[in-house]
DNA sequence: AAAATTGTAACTATATTTGTTACGAATAAA
DNA sequence: TTTATTCGTAACAAATATAGTTACAATTTT
Protein backbone atom coordinates (compact mmCIF):
# COMPACT_ATOMS: atom_id res chain seq x y z
CA UNK A 1 0.00 0.00 0.00
CA UNK A 2 1.12 3.18 -0.83
CA UNK A 3 0.57 6.75 -2.60
CA UNK A 4 2.01 6.95 -6.47
CA UNK A 5 4.80 9.22 -6.35
CA UNK A 6 2.64 11.68 -8.01
CA UNK A 7 2.71 13.59 -5.36
CA UNK A 8 6.21 14.16 -4.63
CA UNK A 9 6.84 14.36 -7.96
CA UNK A 10 4.24 17.47 -8.04
CA UNK A 11 5.41 18.70 -4.78
CA UNK A 12 9.05 18.73 -6.65
CA UNK A 13 7.11 20.59 -9.65
CA UNK A 14 5.65 23.09 -7.55
CA UNK A 15 8.22 23.95 -5.13
CA UNK A 16 10.64 24.66 -8.33
CA UNK A 17 8.19 26.75 -9.47
CA UNK A 18 7.62 29.06 -6.51
CA UNK A 19 11.73 29.52 -6.50
CA UNK A 20 11.29 30.58 -10.16
CA UNK A 21 8.50 33.09 -9.15
CA UNK A 22 6.99 34.27 -12.62
CA UNK A 23 9.57 33.16 -15.08
CA UNK A 24 7.51 30.24 -16.62
CA UNK A 25 9.62 26.67 -16.27
CA UNK A 26 9.98 24.29 -19.43
CA UNK A 27 8.93 20.80 -19.03
CA UNK A 28 12.35 19.87 -20.49
CA UNK A 29 13.63 21.92 -17.57
CA UNK A 30 11.19 20.24 -15.19
CA UNK A 31 12.27 16.85 -16.47
CA UNK A 32 15.67 17.37 -15.66
CA UNK A 33 15.73 18.13 -12.35
CA UNK A 34 13.59 15.48 -11.28
CA UNK A 35 14.81 12.76 -13.64
CA UNK A 36 12.22 11.77 -15.68
CA UNK A 37 10.87 12.54 -18.89
CA UNK A 38 9.19 15.69 -20.50
CA UNK A 39 5.74 13.62 -21.16
CA UNK A 40 5.58 12.40 -17.33
CA UNK A 41 5.78 16.22 -16.18
CA UNK A 42 3.25 17.29 -19.00
CA UNK A 43 1.10 14.67 -17.52
CA UNK A 44 1.56 15.65 -13.84
CA UNK A 45 1.47 19.68 -15.18
CA UNK A 46 -1.80 19.12 -16.61
CA UNK A 47 -3.14 17.26 -13.37
CA UNK A 48 -1.83 20.72 -11.48
CA UNK A 49 -3.61 22.51 -14.69
CA UNK A 50 -6.80 21.00 -13.87
CA UNK A 51 -6.59 21.90 -10.33
CA UNK A 52 -6.00 25.68 -10.96
CA UNK A 53 -2.46 25.61 -9.34
CA UNK A 54 -0.67 26.31 -12.41
CA UNK A 55 -0.82 27.83 -15.81
CA UNK A 56 0.57 26.93 -18.83
CA UNK A 57 1.54 28.53 -22.37
CA UNK A 58 3.08 26.83 -25.40
CA UNK A 59 5.13 27.84 -27.36
CA UNK A 60 8.30 29.72 -27.65
CA UNK A 61 9.72 31.28 -24.32
CA UNK A 62 6.51 29.08 -23.01
CA UNK A 63 6.31 26.91 -19.89
CA UNK A 64 4.48 26.28 -16.36
CA UNK A 65 3.77 28.65 -13.43
CA UNK A 66 1.86 28.98 -10.09
CA UNK A 67 -1.89 29.92 -10.61
CA UNK A 68 -1.51 31.84 -7.25
CA UNK A 69 1.13 32.29 -4.55
CA UNK A 70 3.02 29.41 -3.17
CA UNK A 71 1.64 30.63 0.09
CA UNK A 72 -1.49 29.55 -1.00
CA UNK A 73 -0.50 26.30 -2.04
CA UNK A 74 -1.01 23.67 0.68
CA UNK A 75 0.52 19.89 -0.05
CA UNK A 76 -3.27 18.95 0.83
CA UNK A 77 -4.14 20.71 -2.61
CA UNK A 78 -1.31 19.25 -4.44
CA UNK A 79 -2.53 16.03 -2.94
CA UNK A 80 -6.32 16.27 -3.96
CA UNK A 81 -5.01 17.52 -7.58
CA UNK A 82 -2.85 14.09 -8.08
CA UNK A 83 -4.26 11.12 -5.74
CA UNK A 84 -7.76 10.12 -6.59
CA UNK A 85 -10.14 7.75 -5.02
CA UNK A 86 -10.20 7.13 -1.03
CA UNK A 87 -7.06 5.92 0.71
CA UNK A 88 -8.12 2.37 2.01
CA UNK A 89 -10.03 0.08 -0.66
CA UNK A 90 -12.63 -1.67 0.78
CA UNK A 91 -13.87 -5.61 -0.18
CA UNK A 92 -13.36 -6.12 -3.89
CA UNK A 93 -16.80 -8.08 -4.13
CA UNK A 94 -19.38 -7.12 -1.54
CA UNK A 95 -19.11 -9.44 1.30
CA UNK A 96 -21.74 -12.03 1.80
CA UNK A 97 -24.75 -10.24 3.08
CA UNK A 98 -25.76 -13.56 4.98
CA UNK A 99 -23.37 -13.59 7.94
CA UNK A 100 -23.74 -10.59 10.23
CA UNK A 101 -20.18 -10.11 9.59
CA UNK A 102 -20.49 -9.51 5.89
CA UNK A 103 -23.41 -7.19 6.39
CA UNK A 104 -21.66 -4.94 9.16
CA UNK A 105 -18.04 -4.84 8.12
CA UNK A 106 -18.20 -1.80 6.10
CA UNK A 107 -20.17 0.49 7.39
CA UNK A 108 -18.40 -0.39 11.08
CA UNK A 109 -15.17 0.29 9.25
CA UNK A 110 -16.26 3.44 7.33
CA UNK A 111 -15.80 5.85 10.42
CA UNK A 112 -12.06 4.82 11.37
CA UNK A 113 -10.64 5.12 7.82
CA UNK A 114 -12.29 8.04 6.95
CA UNK A 115 -10.95 9.17 10.25
CA UNK A 116 -7.81 8.23 9.65
CA UNK A 117 -7.66 9.26 6.11
CA UNK A 118 -8.55 12.93 7.22
CA UNK A 119 -5.60 12.93 9.79
CA UNK A 120 -3.51 12.18 7.58
CA UNK A 121 -5.21 14.97 5.19
CA UNK A 122 -4.92 17.38 8.00
CA UNK A 123 -1.19 16.95 8.47
CA UNK A 124 -0.81 18.00 4.58
CA UNK A 125 -2.50 20.73 4.86
CA UNK A 126 -0.65 22.33 7.41
CA UNK A 127 2.22 22.46 5.15
CA UNK A 128 2.60 25.02 2.09
CA UNK A 129 4.49 24.38 -1.53
CA UNK A 130 6.38 28.13 0.21
CA UNK A 131 7.59 26.40 2.70
CA UNK A 132 8.88 23.57 1.09
CA UNK A 133 10.63 25.86 -1.11
CA UNK A 134 11.70 28.07 1.77
CA UNK A 135 13.48 24.72 3.44
CA UNK A 136 14.91 24.05 -0.04
CA UNK A 137 16.69 27.56 -0.48
CA UNK A 138 17.99 27.47 3.41
CA UNK A 139 19.19 24.02 2.77
CA UNK A 140 20.80 24.86 -0.59
CA UNK A 141 22.52 27.43 1.13
CA UNK A 142 21.19 30.26 -1.10
CA UNK A 143 20.06 31.89 1.99
CA UNK A 144 23.66 32.13 3.30
CA UNK A 145 24.66 33.75 0.41
CA UNK A 146 22.97 36.86 0.95
CA UNK A 147 22.58 39.44 3.73
CA UNK A 148 20.47 39.21 6.23
CA UNK A 149 17.33 41.07 5.16
CA UNK A 150 17.59 40.42 1.95
CA UNK A 151 14.38 38.58 0.88
CA UNK A 152 14.17 36.13 -1.62
CA UNK A 153 12.18 38.69 -3.64
CA UNK A 154 15.22 40.85 -3.93
CA UNK A 155 17.61 38.01 -3.83
CA UNK A 156 15.43 37.20 -7.59
CA UNK A 157 16.09 41.19 -9.06
CA UNK A 158 20.13 39.86 -8.81
CA UNK A 159 19.67 35.65 -9.07
CA UNK A 160 17.72 33.17 -11.36
CA UNK A 161 18.27 29.80 -11.69
CA UNK A 162 19.33 28.66 -15.05
CA UNK A 163 19.49 24.74 -15.73
CA UNK A 164 19.43 24.38 -11.95
CA UNK A 165 22.41 26.90 -11.05
CA UNK A 166 22.32 30.21 -9.49
CA UNK A 167 23.74 32.87 -11.84
CA UNK A 168 23.72 36.39 -11.74
CA UNK A 169 21.64 38.44 -14.21
CA UNK A 170 22.90 39.75 -16.71
CA UNK B 1 -3.28 5.95 -4.44
CA UNK B 2 -4.30 3.83 -1.68
CA UNK B 3 -4.41 0.74 0.00
CA UNK B 4 -4.95 -3.17 -0.76
CA UNK B 5 -8.04 -4.58 0.14
CA UNK B 6 -6.12 -6.78 2.27
CA UNK B 7 -6.57 -4.23 5.19
CA UNK B 8 -10.61 -4.31 5.19
CA UNK B 9 -10.13 -8.46 4.13
CA UNK B 10 -8.24 -8.80 7.37
CA UNK B 11 -10.16 -7.20 9.73
CA UNK B 12 -12.94 -8.57 8.47
CA UNK B 13 -11.45 -11.85 9.77
CA UNK B 14 -10.44 -11.19 12.49
CA UNK B 15 -13.80 -9.39 13.46
CA UNK B 16 -15.06 -12.62 12.55
CA UNK B 17 -12.58 -14.91 15.13
CA UNK B 18 -13.43 -12.65 17.30
CA UNK B 19 -17.26 -13.25 17.72
CA UNK B 20 -16.36 -17.11 17.28
CA UNK B 21 -13.49 -16.39 20.27
CA UNK B 22 -12.18 -19.81 20.81
CA UNK B 23 -13.85 -22.17 18.38
CA UNK B 24 -11.40 -21.93 15.27
CA UNK B 25 -13.08 -20.96 11.82
CA UNK B 26 -11.69 -22.60 8.87
CA UNK B 27 -10.96 -20.45 5.53
CA UNK B 28 -13.55 -21.95 3.90
CA UNK B 29 -16.48 -20.10 6.09
CA UNK B 30 -14.38 -16.99 5.78
CA UNK B 31 -14.25 -16.89 2.31
CA UNK B 32 -18.00 -17.52 2.17
CA UNK B 33 -17.97 -14.03 4.51
CA UNK B 34 -16.13 -12.08 2.77
CA UNK B 35 -16.92 -13.48 -0.68
CA UNK B 36 -13.62 -14.82 -2.06
CA UNK B 37 -11.72 -17.54 -2.53
CA UNK B 38 -10.00 -19.49 0.33
CA UNK B 39 -7.05 -18.88 -0.75
CA UNK B 40 -6.91 -15.48 -0.61
CA UNK B 41 -8.32 -15.56 2.91
CA UNK B 42 -5.14 -18.41 3.92
CA UNK B 43 -2.89 -16.00 2.10
CA UNK B 44 -3.99 -12.96 4.46
CA UNK B 45 -4.11 -15.56 7.40
CA UNK B 46 -0.44 -16.20 6.52
CA UNK B 47 0.54 -12.67 7.06
CA UNK B 48 -2.05 -12.41 10.55
CA UNK B 49 -0.02 -15.49 11.42
CA UNK B 50 3.61 -14.23 10.55
CA UNK B 51 2.53 -11.10 13.25
CA UNK B 52 1.38 -13.36 15.81
CA UNK B 53 -2.45 -12.36 15.75
CA UNK B 54 -3.52 -15.74 14.68
CA UNK B 55 -2.96 -19.47 15.56
CA UNK B 56 -4.27 -21.93 13.32
CA UNK B 57 -4.13 -25.88 13.22
CA UNK B 58 -4.81 -27.84 10.04
CA UNK B 59 -6.59 -31.32 9.73
CA UNK B 60 -10.01 -32.20 10.47
CA UNK B 61 -11.61 -29.71 13.27
CA UNK B 62 -8.59 -26.95 12.49
CA UNK B 63 -8.66 -23.58 11.69
CA UNK B 64 -8.07 -20.24 12.85
CA UNK B 65 -8.55 -18.25 16.16
CA UNK B 66 -6.79 -15.26 17.45
CA UNK B 67 -3.49 -15.38 19.07
CA UNK B 68 -4.67 -13.19 22.07
CA UNK B 69 -7.49 -10.86 22.76
CA UNK B 70 -9.56 -8.98 20.44
CA UNK B 71 -9.11 -6.13 23.12
CA UNK B 72 -5.48 -6.31 22.14
CA UNK B 73 -5.43 -6.47 18.76
CA UNK B 74 -5.80 -2.72 17.77
CA UNK B 75 -6.35 -1.90 14.16
CA UNK B 76 -2.78 -0.47 13.86
CA UNK B 77 -1.77 -4.29 14.41
CA UNK B 78 -3.20 -5.05 11.62
CA UNK B 79 -2.49 -2.85 9.31
CA UNK B 80 1.45 -3.28 9.55
CA UNK B 81 0.61 -6.69 9.46
CA UNK B 82 -0.83 -6.78 6.48
CA UNK B 83 0.72 -3.47 4.47
CA UNK B 84 4.24 -2.97 3.89
CA UNK B 85 6.16 -0.05 2.94
CA UNK B 86 5.98 3.36 3.79
CA UNK B 87 2.60 5.26 2.61
CA UNK B 88 4.48 7.97 0.34
CA UNK B 89 6.24 7.02 -2.70
CA UNK B 90 9.08 9.08 -3.20
CA UNK B 91 10.72 9.66 -6.49
CA UNK B 92 11.21 6.29 -8.53
CA UNK B 93 13.90 7.48 -9.95
CA UNK B 94 16.16 10.01 -7.55
CA UNK B 95 16.06 13.32 -8.62
CA UNK B 96 19.33 15.57 -10.37
CA UNK B 97 21.87 16.03 -7.63
CA UNK B 98 23.07 18.63 -10.20
CA UNK B 99 19.72 21.12 -8.88
CA UNK B 100 18.94 22.59 -5.92
CA UNK B 101 15.30 21.12 -5.66
CA UNK B 102 16.42 18.06 -6.76
CA UNK B 103 18.82 17.62 -3.93
CA UNK B 104 17.05 19.26 -1.56
CA UNK B 105 13.42 17.30 -2.25
CA UNK B 106 13.12 14.49 -0.70
CA UNK B 107 14.30 15.32 2.78
CA UNK B 108 12.23 18.22 2.74
CA UNK B 109 9.32 16.71 1.78
CA UNK B 110 10.32 13.30 4.41
CA UNK B 111 9.46 15.76 7.74
CA UNK B 112 5.75 16.05 6.64
CA UNK B 113 5.36 12.86 4.72
CA UNK B 114 6.35 10.45 8.21
CA UNK B 115 4.12 12.98 10.25
CA UNK B 116 1.15 12.05 8.34
CA UNK B 117 1.64 8.65 8.02
CA UNK B 118 1.91 9.07 12.03
CA UNK B 119 -0.84 10.85 12.15
CA UNK B 120 -3.24 8.08 10.23
CA UNK B 121 -1.66 5.24 12.16
CA UNK B 122 -2.54 6.97 15.22
CA UNK B 123 -6.37 6.76 14.45
CA UNK B 124 -5.96 3.14 13.57
CA UNK B 125 -4.29 2.59 16.95
CA UNK B 126 -7.53 4.30 19.24
CA UNK B 127 -9.78 1.01 17.85
CA UNK B 128 -9.60 -2.64 18.37
CA UNK B 129 -10.48 -5.73 17.17
CA UNK B 130 -13.18 -6.08 19.74
CA UNK B 131 -14.56 -2.48 19.37
CA UNK B 132 -15.15 -3.47 15.70
CA UNK B 133 -16.68 -7.17 16.87
CA UNK B 134 -18.38 -5.29 19.47
CA UNK B 135 -20.18 -2.88 16.93
CA UNK B 136 -20.93 -5.56 14.51
CA UNK B 137 -22.73 -7.53 17.07
CA UNK B 138 -24.54 -4.41 18.42
CA UNK B 139 -25.42 -3.27 14.46
CA UNK B 140 -26.39 -6.68 13.43
CA UNK B 141 -28.91 -6.77 16.29
CA UNK B 142 -27.70 -9.72 18.24
CA UNK B 143 -27.22 -8.27 21.29
CA UNK B 144 -31.06 -6.90 21.21
CA UNK B 145 -32.06 -10.82 21.24
CA UNK B 146 -30.48 -11.14 24.81
CA UNK B 147 -31.47 -9.29 27.94
CA UNK B 148 -29.95 -6.72 29.46
CA UNK B 149 -26.41 -7.85 31.11
CA UNK B 150 -26.14 -10.40 29.65
CA UNK B 151 -22.48 -10.37 27.82
CA UNK B 152 -21.24 -11.72 25.09
CA UNK B 153 -19.09 -14.89 26.89
CA UNK B 154 -22.32 -16.14 28.24
CA UNK B 155 -24.58 -15.31 25.09
CA UNK B 156 -21.57 -17.82 23.65
CA UNK B 157 -22.77 -20.41 25.79
CA UNK B 158 -26.07 -21.10 24.45
CA UNK B 159 -25.94 -19.29 20.61
CA UNK B 160 -22.96 -20.10 18.14
CA UNK B 161 -22.75 -18.87 14.43
CA UNK B 162 -23.12 -21.97 11.88
CA UNK B 163 -22.74 -20.79 8.18
CA UNK B 164 -23.25 -17.46 9.13
CA UNK B 165 -26.32 -17.47 11.29
CA UNK B 166 -27.22 -17.34 14.89
CA UNK B 167 -27.86 -20.86 15.92
CA UNK B 168 -29.11 -21.85 19.57
CA UNK B 169 -26.23 -24.39 20.63
CA UNK B 170 -27.43 -28.18 21.23
C1' DA C 1 -5.57 -45.76 7.47
C1' DA C 2 -8.88 -42.30 5.98
C1' DA C 3 -10.66 -37.84 5.80
C1' DA C 4 -10.28 -33.02 6.45
C1' DT C 5 -7.82 -28.95 6.45
C1' DT C 6 -3.99 -25.96 5.76
C1' DG C 7 0.34 -23.98 3.26
C1' DT C 8 2.15 -22.74 -0.76
C1' DA C 9 3.61 -22.78 -5.55
C1' DA C 10 2.23 -21.64 -10.04
C1' DC C 11 -0.43 -19.53 -13.20
C1' DT C 12 -3.93 -16.10 -15.22
C1' DA C 13 -6.29 -11.83 -15.46
C1' DT C 14 -6.68 -7.13 -14.43
C1' DA C 15 -5.34 -2.58 -13.15
C1' DT C 16 -2.05 1.02 -12.25
C1' DT C 17 2.01 3.41 -12.91
C1' DT C 18 5.89 4.97 -15.39
C1' DG C 19 8.47 5.64 -19.49
C1' DT C 20 8.64 6.52 -24.46
C1' DT C 21 7.62 7.97 -29.28
C1' DA C 22 4.99 10.62 -32.21
C1' DC C 23 2.48 14.32 -33.93
C1' DG C 24 -0.99 18.01 -34.20
C1' DA C 25 -2.06 22.56 -32.00
C1' DA C 26 -0.77 26.83 -30.08
C1' DT C 27 2.20 30.71 -29.71
C1' DA C 28 6.07 34.00 -29.84
C1' DA C 29 9.57 36.02 -32.59
C1' DA C 30 11.79 37.01 -36.87
C1' DT D 1 3.39 35.33 -42.49
C1' DT D 2 6.55 32.05 -41.76
C1' DT D 3 9.41 29.54 -38.63
C1' DA D 4 10.84 27.61 -34.52
C1' DT D 5 9.50 26.29 -30.04
C1' DT D 6 6.71 24.33 -26.68
C1' DC D 7 2.76 21.99 -25.07
C1' DG D 8 -1.25 18.36 -25.02
C1' DT D 9 -2.41 13.99 -25.73
C1' DA D 10 -2.89 9.55 -27.86
C1' DA D 11 -0.84 5.20 -28.20
C1' DC D 12 1.88 1.74 -26.72
C1' DA D 13 5.45 -1.00 -23.90
C1' DA D 14 7.31 -2.51 -19.56
C1' DA D 15 7.13 -3.22 -14.79
C1' DT D 16 4.64 -4.08 -10.64
C1' DA D 17 0.88 -5.30 -7.60
C1' DT D 18 -3.32 -7.45 -6.57
C1' DA D 19 -6.83 -10.86 -6.69
C1' DG D 20 -8.59 -15.14 -8.17
C1' DT D 21 -7.93 -20.04 -9.27
C1' DT D 22 -6.14 -24.87 -9.49
C1' DA D 23 -3.39 -28.24 -7.67
C1' DC D 24 -1.07 -30.89 -4.44
C1' DA D 25 1.96 -32.07 -0.50
C1' DA D 26 1.98 -31.76 4.59
C1' DT D 27 -0.37 -31.96 8.86
C1' DT D 28 -3.64 -33.55 12.09
C1' DT D 29 -7.88 -35.68 14.00
C1' DT D 30 -10.80 -39.57 14.18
Amino acid sequence: MNTSSRFVVATHILAALAIKKHQPMKSDLLSWSVNTNPVVIRRILGMLRNAGLVITQTGPEGGSRLARSAERITLLDVYQAVEDGSLFHLHYRSPSQDCPVGTNIQHCLGGVVSEAELAMKKVLASKTVADVAGEILVRSGIMEKISSGLTIEKLEQDYTFRSGKLVKRK
